[in-house]
DNA sequence: CGGGATCCCCCGAGATACTG
DNA sequence: CAGTATCTCGGGGGATCCCG
């Protein structure tokens, strides 16, 4: 058998196979923000060896879960995006995303948040957010990562880059996990400067009570 | 930042630097199925080295997934449990499983099913199955594996070996997965002798109702 | 026999430089 | 911009050995 196989004819160790390979999973929770040429994949992965985001690119490609395509028109620059088969493993990356959120605290020393993983974050923490009574936009910022989300009804669209004319701009420090977990309610967040809001402060609250992170409970019982 | 480390404040991040060693989703794989000790695990995965099967447990056991606990009694053997923190794995892992299953279709040269993988093939294939009407139990077998499922009402319980005096024993073969996804129907599949069953032949109809493993639609476009 | 530890080899990851 | 080329080094694979 090839070597990164395990030889057993199971579900999970076909996906371990494909996904377990180092930076792979990055890679797709940030195609599945949408198409990304290599240079904007290189820059949301820093750290990653040029030559093994290239040979990442040509594994997923082979395996079906991306594709490479020119982008017609003026810049003839490439894009790469996910195919039907690689958007069906949202619902498992996001279990995943949800459970290593659930085990996160503080920041490790020099961890950084990108837009990819902003977006994924803020996607992940709208799951089972109830209906929203009005349509609202957010602009959120962590760090140098700025997405944006539209709530309305009981969709939440999640995506990278500022809303132009949100109602709310969020920018979150030190404490912003904290409060989405509900340990740090939203008015002290704001007193103790744990976030900032421009626009009206009360829209916090909304915020809040759509995108929650939960600890795991088998943290909290440290 | 340690070697295994993506330097990204994302749970999805964190939860690879966990997940992505190799063998590591396998091993916690076996121990979602219950506790076992070094030398069921080693069993159950044919070909990992002996080193490393130690150094993952010991790196599992230090991240709070796993524990390592003598078993008191009679036998002073040593075995390994998932902790409460690892059973929360278990919805991602389930995810993963699907997401693998959806895109088998034969077993490549050489691939074996194991009791765990076969547990977890179960668990999985029932998972959104309708309510049953009545208590069946099942035990089902394929190559050297066998597991055994109870069904009852909205509840499937799914285990390793055997159930004494199931009310139907079926044995799958080359067709078996053709056949819970929905590509071969039970009747067919008796007469080719794809699946063997002991007991009431009719009640494959129920079995394949309550567990399936739908091919990936984006497979099926080929 | 269960439960590992030790050894060596080699591949793949990381770093850096370079090119169409 | 979008990669390829080359080198080094740590970790995985495989076999063997050890200890209660």
């Amino acid at each position: 058998m090839r070597n990164r196989e395990y030889g057993q004819f199971c579900g999970l160790a076909r996906a371990a196979e494909v996904l377990g390979q180092r930076w792979t999973l990055l890679i797709l929770r940030d195609l599945l923000t949408g198409p990304r040429r290599y240079s904007d994949l290189a820059a949301g992965l820093p750290g990653i060896p040029s030559n093994l985001l290239s040979t990442r690119l040509k594994e997923l490609e082979q395996d079906g879960l991306i594709v490479r395509e020119a982008r017609g028109g003026a810049d003839r620059s490439i894009v790469y995006a996910m195919t039907d088969r690689g958007a069906e493993l949202q619902p498992a990356l996001d279990a995943l995303s949800r459970w290593g959120a659930a085990g996160m605290r503080e920041p490790r020393e020099g961890e950084i948040v990108t837009d990819a993983s902003l977006v994924s974050a803020l996607r992940v923490a709208a799951e089972g957010a109830a209906i929203a009574e009005q349509r609202l936009t957010f602009t959120v910022s962590v760090g140098d990562a700025v997405a944006h989300a539209i709530v309305e009804g009981d969709g939440v669209e999640v995506g990278i880059g500022a809303h132009p004319g949100a109602d709310a701009v969020i920018t979150g420090g030190p404490g912003f996990r904290d409060m989405l977990a509900g340990a740090l309610d939203p008015a002290t967040a704001i007193a103790e400067e744990a976030v900032v809001v421009e626009g009206d402060p009360g829209l916090l609250d909304d915020f809040v009570s759509t995108f929650t992170v939960p600890y795991s409970p088998a943290m909290t019982a440290d």
